[in-house]
DNA sequence: AAGCTTTAGTTCATTGCCTGAACTATATGA
DNA sequence: TCATATAGTTCAGGCAATGAACTAAAGCTT
């Protein structure tokens, strides 16, 4: 439940509530509302009155405050048939924030505007392989700059950013704890440094969680309830329950990629013993499939695979057959511990779904049968930039669901 | 987590707030805050200002309202040492909720009243192993009402009641959607049936999880983020997080009694395979144990096993080190999956674990590394009634969340 | 014993916000 | 042109929290 923490605290730990109160809810109310219609409708203050149930005159006011704010603008008229039309408004196209990812071979930023329009995007590549944190950041803020400059002429305010990092954070305090893939344990990240004078500031987010949070804006099913399964060089996970992603009460829930499928298992790089990762990350597989680890980019070992899979060579389907197997493992447990019952596959679970797909049904019919039925299993609908434009719009949500932040 | 649905839904699905949402909410937070006093230490309005940082005037309006509709009382007074005492309130002593219990060998109920004291507690034997369920609410009925008249004379005032039972439950629709071991199937239960007349109504709980609730109000340490594993017949799980039950998108998520520990293991009765509760389950254990399952009742099964661990009897040793082990592999799953990093163990784990505790932290240290210390794995403090009594809080503390539903 | 100090609790004018009704503004259709 | 329908604004009314002033009731001081 992404709620602004309550900043005073007595025993009970909850803050008095005062009138003012009301209207910080209701400012978020109306907006919500606005965001969440279709894009390219753009609701008039009648139909927002109706879909909050607050009253027109109320309504009348709030809009009149995030109008001054900036957040929202007037646009067009909207005729409704009979009578006065309307005034459109929308979330400020002139406002926006900034996404930034930091992956094992490449960094990349992307402004995004409030309504979710990617403005500007960029990515580049970089080995990031146990390098330290400064360096990389420098070229993240660098990156970053490049891409603000290329919108700035347009008149374009950045209010605040979201990076997303593969490894377990500590959103809070800005802290990665652990990102194997990256050598990194317990940094602590300057983030301000990315986007100073940001008034949001910049947030920071797990790779698949913020890749799942992507997956809820853009599902084409609306799907407010499901497991995101990010395979990557490691295995990652994001839950969304609500359409809120759940985290845990220390901010890292949903790593999948280290329930244990395998008792007897190997070694995995988390120190624990038959982890899924073990047997479902990119490395693992590839080894599976007798493809050298190092016999190239990631990528390029990744077309192999598919040339392999696509000659239906044994070594490489019976790799994917086992990854899916043992996924099928992980998600039955899952379904059990927090009562999901649809997935997403993200990453190379979604390239390599079709070969995957029939193993992991059988599994799941095995271990945790009438769980999932099988529509429930699908494939991501973000590319290959979900956790980018995920820890953006995140932000955009959070701006959406506390406006009062923003001078208003 | 327990929080009254929103009754008004536009798109957005939030209500619309006004200003008489603000005194809801502060009339919960006062009395939140007069609950949560330790027990015999009567806050005065002035202290419960300062708890919560409410205005005295604002406490003094709210405290009559809560005085009117009986919710709290004064009681005595409070010396301060200088000045005038103040008043002490508490929570009511003539309201108060019934608990009720329906398991495999008993059915149970208590009155208890919002201070949290059992007033009067009956149980009675009765196996209701493959029993429709009208014989079994009739007889709760029956004992309901024979509970509550031996507290009927004193005035008190029974409001609402919990029922746990064990198996999946949709509690928003009071229906049990499977209870292997009463061989239930989607069944709805008349609750309004077991206390007419009661402004609150019947809450309908899954055994396990009303334990867990138990568990959070009695824990000595207070700890607010655990797992409670039940170990029962079945073996079922409560996730407490930020001291609220989760509960998952459909209400039933902690069911780590599921969690595939062998993938190559025995069938379930819940239709998979390698299941927790195939090798840690009551059944599981006594025949691994070499203890003949229809060898008498259930507790002499339980107290032959103790016999035989005391006396070290091989199979006894092996049967729960095994148990130990695959809870260490489900719990290792757990602790990834929702980041929980306490456990208590609840029900037989409870009894047996001096035997239970050395495998099961091997199996932790091996399987998810550093993720739960040792002082972390704890035995439940609430004992055979745990069930009954968290039924019963959960009842009180959902009034307390909302006491704008009691007449005020 | 009288008075000062300290703390508890109440009263009251003020402020802020939502509401509902009345009113103005702007479109379509007869 | 006028009736009708819908959008949006204005305004009085009500409710809730606030803060300051006030009353109440104790201990402490002299």
């Amino acid at each position: 439940m992404v709620m602004p923490a309550p900043a005073v605290a007595g025993p009970g730990g909850a803050a008095p509530g005062s009138v003012g109160d009301v209207r910080r809810s209701n400012l978020a109310l109306v907006l919500g509302a606005i965001a969440e219609f279709p894009p390219g409708a753009h609701p008039s203050r009648a139909q927002v009155a109706g879909a909050t149930g607050l009253t027109k005159a109320s309504v009348s006011s709030l809009v009149l405050d995030l109008l001054d704010a900036g957040i929202i603008r007037e646009i067009g008229l909207n005729p409704q048939g009979r009578g006065r039309p309307g005034v459109g408004l929308e979330l400020s196209p002139s406002r926006a924030v900034l996404g930034m990812e930091i992956n094992v071979d490449y960094i990349s930023a992307a402004v995004v505007d409030l309504t979710g329009t990617v403005l500007a995007r960029e990515e580049q590549e970089r080995d990031n392989r146990n390098r330290p944190d400064g360096p990389v950041l420098a070229a993240l803020a660098a990156l970053a700059a490049r891409v603000r400059s290329t919108v700035g002429e347009q008149g374009i305010e950045v209010l605040g950013g979201g990076l997303a990092v593969p490894g377990l954070v500590d959103p809070a305090l800005a802290r990665v704890l652990t990102a194997p893939n990256l050598g990194w344990v317990n940094v602590d990240l300057d983030l301000d440094a990315l986007l100073p004078e940001a008034p949001l500031g910049v947030e920071l987010f797990n790779e698949a969680n913020a890749a799942a949070l992507a997956e809820l804006r853009h599902r084409p099913d609306g799907a407010s309830n499901f497991l995101f399964v990010s395979g990557e060089v490691g295995v990652g996970g994001g839950i969304v329950i609500g359409s809120e992603l759940f985290t845990g009460p220390h901010g890292h829930a949903g790593e999948v990629g280290h329930i244990v499928v395998d008792p007897d298992g190997g070694h995995c790089s988390c120190g624990g013993t038959g982890c899924l990762e073990t047997v479902a990350g990119q490395d693992a597989i590839f080894t599976a499939a007798g493809l050298a680890p190092d016999g190239g980019s990631r990528s390029t070992l990744m077309s192999l695979l598919l040339q392999a899979l696509e000659a239906g060579e044994p070594r490489a389907v019976s790799a994917v057959d086992g990854a899916g197997r043992c996924l099928g493992i992980a998600l039955a447990s899952t379904a059990r511990v927090v009562n999901i019952d649809s997935v997403v596959l993200g990453g190379h679970f979604a390239v390599l779904e079709p070969w995957l797909r029939a193993p992991l049904l059988e599994s799941l019919a095995k271990y945790a049968p009438g769980k999932y039925s099988s529509s429930q299993v699908t494939v991501s609908s973000v590319g290959e930039s979900g956790a980018l434009l995920g820890a953006a719009g995140s932000v955009i949500r959070s701006l959406v669901e506390a406006p009062h932040r923003l001078h208003a």
